[in-house]
DNA sequence: GTGATAACCTGGGTGC
DNA sequence: TGCACCCAGGTTATCA
């Protein structure tokens, strides 16, 4: 599932390639991936349009046309944003959702087995801070991302600490896979309260989180399922992970076995050892 | 305002 | 072999 370090590693290596050049053909296949607007609406307005810089906020890939116009995409679970030098390169048509055609003959691709994947075009730089400021929140690998940060966001949230991460609002980019990665460095139960995280604990999420995300980046993303980098290679995150889809394997720190439960309606996997459970509270007798 | 849950969607896995 | 059903999960809408 494309999280922060998998749609970064997207952008690293796309980046170079399309700053500067211009989209001479664009079709969207699927109406879903742009719905409301027609498909015919937005290829229309990508159309022509020279590609200023491919950016990254959170989950979402932000590609910055002229004209501060930006097309926002989102992957999703199963979306993949592939670069393709010949058209005899393209994939089968079976989950393409949507093609762009560069001046230097490229071709983007957007394949999305279970569509859901979204793309919108947004006019203007303050439409677009609107538009990402009511979806995500602070960019956790900026400098600005401190524990005080973290602490400001989950004080008072008497919801799970995963259902906490796993909401863009609270932490951008931060998804079901690194979530409990993050968790299990921090050393911190899915389930605890996020407001009621000791000081020393929200520094180690903080740690945690960071070291996750960029462990993830180093290894070129995850790819557990349909994942692929912009070239169609494989991450290879997933034979790192330390906690997360290692149920019953010894856990790397004190070799108990790793158990698997749901938080936050997620898989959800822990070292009940490493990360006590919190205590049952106690029903006062009336 | 907050938290929980269903719905969206499709392919793979499982059981009969 | 074929069919029905369940599950995976990011985001959004809805409800309590």
């Amino acid at each position: 599932m494309p999280e922060l370090p998998e749609v970064e590693t997207i952008r690293n290596q796309l980046a170079p390639r399309v700053r500067g050049r211009t989209i001479v053909e664009a079709e969207v296949f699927d109406p879903l991936w742009c719905a409301p607007r027609s498909p015919e609406d937005v290829e229309r307005d990508l159309r022509g349009e020279r590609i200023v810089a491919l950016g990254r906020r959170g989950k979402y890939l932000v590609m910055e046309l002229e004209d501060e116009r930006f097309l926002v995409m989102h992957l999703r679970m199963t979306g993949n944003f592939l670069w393709v030098a010949k058209p005899d390169d393209e994939p089968g048509r079976a989950h393409l959702r949507v093609r762009l055609v560069l001046d230097d003959g490229n071709r983007l691709l957007f394949v999305d087995q279970r569509r859901f994947g979204t793309g919108v075009v947004v006019d203007g730089r303050e439409e677009l801070d609107a538009y990402l400021g009511e979806r995500v929140g602070p960019e956790p690998l900026d400098d600005t991302f401190t524990p005080e940060v973290l602490a400001r966001a989950a004080r008072g949230r008497k919801a799970p600490v995963k259902a906490f991460l796993l909401d863009q609002r609270r932490v951008a980019g931060v998804g079901n896979i690194y979530a409990d990665e993050a968790l299990f460095r921090a050393r911190i139960h899915p389930l605890r309260p996020a407001g009621r995280l000791r000081r020393n604990e929200i520094e180690r999420l903080h740690t945690g989180i960071v070291e996750a995300l960029q462990a993830g980046i180093a290894r070129q993303g995850a790819s557990i399922d349909n994942y692929r980098d912009a070239d169609g290679a494989r991450g290879s995150m997933q034979d790192e992970f330390l906690i997360h889809l290692r149920e019953g394997e010894p856990c790397v720190r004190c070799g108990r076995p790793v158990a698997k439960m749901v938080a936050a309606g997620r898989g959800t996997y822990v070292c009940r050892h490493c990360q006590p459970a919190p205590r049952a509270r106690r029903v006062a007798r009336p």
